[in-house]
DNA sequence: CACTGTCAAGAGCGCCGCTCTCTCAAGTTT
DNA sequence: AAACTTGAGAGAGCGGCGCTCTTGACAGTG
């Protein structure tokens, strides 16, 4: 019955108390993060904002960097995660709603939470090479769409269209990801849908779609969008069959 | 004959120098732009370059933001000219050429100043409101674009396709710059292609294309991504003719 | 010649990232 | 229970940052 006797392993307390604390601070970086941005982010300010000295931050992240690549991997989970969700609540079948499933979570996520997208899709932090541990969190949605991709092929829905030329063949390293199976023009529409909604979502997020999108009707237009890059990519779904 | 004796007018022999200074600091700036990004622009270290002391820079820009507002200007500026430029050399009579080569100008913009790309295109300085000098020079390239989808539609040079759904046609604010003629469905696409432009240039010039598409055959892969969007979009040229 | 306006220098403020040393208490070993 | 080990946090300090204020020097003008 002395100490507080936990039952389980005595040794893990402080060490908890050490994952409370690192959650903390990273719960502060995310706020200052959002109010100042990237370049905004001080680990002093951090340090005030939890009660420590600065220098008892660099404890738990060597640097400032340490840091900010800790929010990066913890945004792109947090992306794949809204992506993952919205596919959940889709029929697998129908390749089009599956699509624009991803596209709209992409796009909530990112007008949700602006400081992140900006954090995992803005300028980068020059001089910071992404560690490798970030790599696998940021391809989790691309590697989505090039399942849905892969899939819809197989199952024959998707508009095969005119061959490409045999120029690209070899630069397509998508097809990795994709599969083998998959025409090299349904990967280059399949590259286009991607990068659309990354443009758009960017566009939206940095303003420059002022005067060209009015605000209130951004998820309007959005969907049109969608329309027509769903159109683009030849997704023939049978919706009901 | 007294002093250097400028016949044209004397009063400008300093205004000269000042101006020579403020182009050698615009220099400097830029190259430190493009070597440690917009956050690592510093006015100590220009002023180091320049030969000056930090406090003399003020004397031209009255602080950080500013000097970086007269690169950001300037910058959108050289990407309206190497836009104009690609234009002036292709016929006007063909809409599919005029947007590829508004596109492969924007893309080799961004790709030979890369720096410049994010200055304008990327992350938000926080707590930084665009002035109003520089939304002229921002909408050169939109602007440019929206003409050439209002001169494809009066000449009947773009598909029609079905109507749209009269929800987003208030939203649809580019109208005023395009021109009313354009039917919401054309100015969706044509939304869709400015945003495709944007979002491949991004992906490519941050990296998000790693293992996607190979370095080396990513303009190829850019020409054929084009093939498809000018197929959405609906231009119906008759080259030759 | 004296006057005035301007440009640059210099010092200094509070902030930053980061390092080093030191204290001291929690946890471990004997 | 005593001795030892570990590590979290504090504090001082380095050089650099944006920016301000004051001071000196010198060109153009009456």
């Amino acid at each position: 019955m002395s100490s507080t006797g936990s039952p389980t392993r005595a040794a893990g307390v402080r060490a908890r108390a050490k994952e409370a604390m690192d959650a903390e601070i990273r719960q502060a970086a995310r706020e200052q993060l959002a109010a100042a941005g990237p370049w905004g982010l001080s680990v002093r300010s951090v340090a005030r904002e939890v009660g420590l000295v600065s220098s008892a931050v660099y404890r738990y992240y060597p640097s400032r960097d340490a840091l900010l690549t800790a929010l990066i991997i913890e945004s792109y989970d947090s992306l794949g995660d809204a992506v993952d969700d919205a596919l959940r609540r889709v029929p697998t079948e129908s390749y089009a709603e599956r699509y624009r499933a991803i596209a709209r979570a992409v796009r909530a996520w990112a007008v949700a939470e602006p400081a992140q997208w900006h954090l995992v899709f803005g300028t980068p932090i020059p001089g910071y090479e992404a560690p490798t541990d970030t790599v696998a969190p940021a391809t989790r949605v691309s590697v989505a769409l090039a399942r849905l991709l892969h899939e819809a092929t197989e199952a024959g829905a998707v508009a095969p269209g005119r061959e490409v030329l045999p120029d690209v063949h070899d630069a397509l390293e998508l097809r990795e990801t994709v599969g083998a199976g998959v025409p090299d023009e349904v990967l280059v529409r399949g590259l286009v849908a991607w990068t659309y909604v990354l443009g758009a979502v960017s566009t939206e997020i940095l303003g420059h779609r002022h005067r060209v999108v009015a605000a209130d009707g951004a998820a309007a237009v959005f969907e049109r969008e969608l329309d027509a890059i769903v159109a683009l990519v030849g997704f023939v779904d049978d919706p009901g069959e």
